[in-house]
DNA sequence: CAATGCTCCGATCGGTGC
DNA sequence: GCACCGATCGGAGCATTG
């Protein structure tokens, strides 16, 4: 969020991999995008420079060492006989990150995904982990979480929305939980995407959005779809982003949690599975041979993300979406933000019927670019930011571009889906 | 009882203001 | 240059679940 234009400025200029000097570690390797930040580093990580002795004056950067190495820390017992030698056992897919436990694994997995599904409701801030979320609640809207209604949760956001009402959990992805075979250096960047065109493309049943009763605020209902940062680079630097930018990723970070709790029901998950099994394979020919810019990467990003599957049905959501999904999504009130988009709304593609955005891929990332994809990689086609909030008769065929609508189940027609309230972080920009 | 989820805590780092 | 704030991340303990 910036508060001022100058902010923005320096932001953009710091941000900008061309421009940002990168402050190199030479003991650890590691980098930083400012000085302070390296000279930080120094004082507290290379102290022993200065006379402390290394393994105990900075466990944390041996402990962040023994990560690289897949070696535990002597902290953990390399240097202490006396200590239980314990394991790092399970190591993270993509980054080769050893942890304690698997749950650790599934933690750490948030910051390849790039998954941000705890809205903050008074700020719009995103959280990967509940944790981060009830953290920033209590200590940045303490005030205001004590205006809540009592037994609110301390996750406020899910207050409008009863746990059983949308149930929507985190779930190992299908597509980010299963790249073994892809390599993890691509994957780094690439998974982000992939969470961001799967969470739409194959919306959890049973899935409202968590913030679709969220009321007042516009960032309370635009605070979805975050762009997902790249890697080691600061969230910060994404915050503003013109929306036709070819960077500009899809706000299609739908969240599949439920904000007050984590867990699916049981039969909510059997019944995504049962979807997903049962569901018509989705006409992936004529998408693919449509004209979207869209169509083509979000086969390949989804087809890669699945891994071994080839499963096509993964590769769209089912088109069973179930009835509660719908009654969750019916609660939305966009009515303020469609209001409040100031420019108009991109044509239709049929990926945005079927439940979600799907990517908005610059033309340099699009292996087969769609002669009509525009320069700017938002083309009428290439569902780009806000398509979201494309009304429901636009959904109707208008051409070329909506030539497969017809093909798709009727579910995707229903203006709940269309009006996912997924939506760019960049909102802030026009909060101010 | 193991697996999992939730939460607290400390460390680290980027951003900002003085 | 420094202090402060907030976000991110992993470690760890406790509670819950199957």
């Amino acid at each position: 969020m910036f508060h001022q234009q100058d902010h923005l400025k320096s932001q953009l200029q710091e941000s900008h991999p061309t421009n940002r000097q990168l402050f190199h570690c030479q003991e650890c390797g590691k980098q930083y995008n400012t000085q302070l930040g390296y000279r930080r580093h120094l004082v507290a990580a290379h102290s022993a420079a200065a006379g402390l002795p290394c393994t105990e004056g900075a466990p944390s950067l041996l402990e962040h060492l023994g990560g690289h190495i897949d070696r535990p820390p002597p902290s953990e017992g390399n240097t202490n006989a006396t200590l239980p030698v314990r394991e790092r056992k399970y190591s993270c897919e993509r980054c080769d990150r050893r942890f304690y436990t698997r749950k650790d694994v599934r933690r750490h997995a948030v910051v390849h995904t790039g998954r941000r599904d705890f809205l903050c409701p008074r700020c719009a801030q995103r959280f990967g982990r509940r944790d981060h979320l009830t953290r920033h609640l209590k200590k940045s809207h303490a005030q205001e979480t004590g205006l809540m209604p009592p037994g609110t949760p301390s996750t406020p956001v899910a207050t409008p929305t009863p746990p059983n009402q949308c149930p929507v959990k985190e779930e190992p992805n299908p597509v980010t939980s299963d790249m073994g075979s892809v390599s993890k250096e691509g994957m780094e960047t690439f998974s982000r995407d992939m969470y961001n065109s799967y969470s739409l493309a194959n919306p959890v049943p049973g899935m409202g959005h968590p913030h679709s009763l969220m009321q007042g605020t516009l960032s309370s209902s635009m605070g979805v779809g975050r762009h997902m940062p790249p890697p080691s680079s600061h969230p910060h630097h994404h915050h503003l982003q013109p929306p036709a930018a070819p960077q500009q990723q899809p706000y299609s970070n739908m969240s599949r949690y439920q904000h007050g709790s984590t867990s699916y029901p049981r039969a909510d998950v059997d019944s995504f599975l049962l979807d997903l099994q049962s569901a018509p394979p989705p006409h992936l020919s004529a998408v693919n041979s449509s004209t979207s810019i869209s169509a083509s990467p979000q086969r390949e990003v989804l087809g890669e993300g699945v891994g071994a599957s080839s499963d096509p049905h993964l590769l769209s959501r089912s088109p069973a979406v179930s009835s509660t999904e719908l009654s969750c999504t019916t609660n939305m009130d966009l009515g303020p933000l469609l209001g409040f988009l100031p420019f108009s709304l991109p044509a239709y593609s049929p990926h945005m019927g079927m439940g979600g955005l799907v990517m908005s891929y610059p033309p340099t990332t699009t292996s087969t670019p769609s002669p009509s994809s525009s320069s700017t990689g938002l083309s009428s086609q290439a569902p780009g930011p806000f398509t979201f909030f494309q009304p429901p008769q636009a959904h109707v065929p208008q051409g070329p571009g909506a030539h497969n609508h017809s093909q798709l189940p009727q579910a995707y027609s229903s203006p709940a889906m269309s009006t996912s309230s997924s939506l760019p972080h960049y909102y802030q920009a026009f909060q101010q």
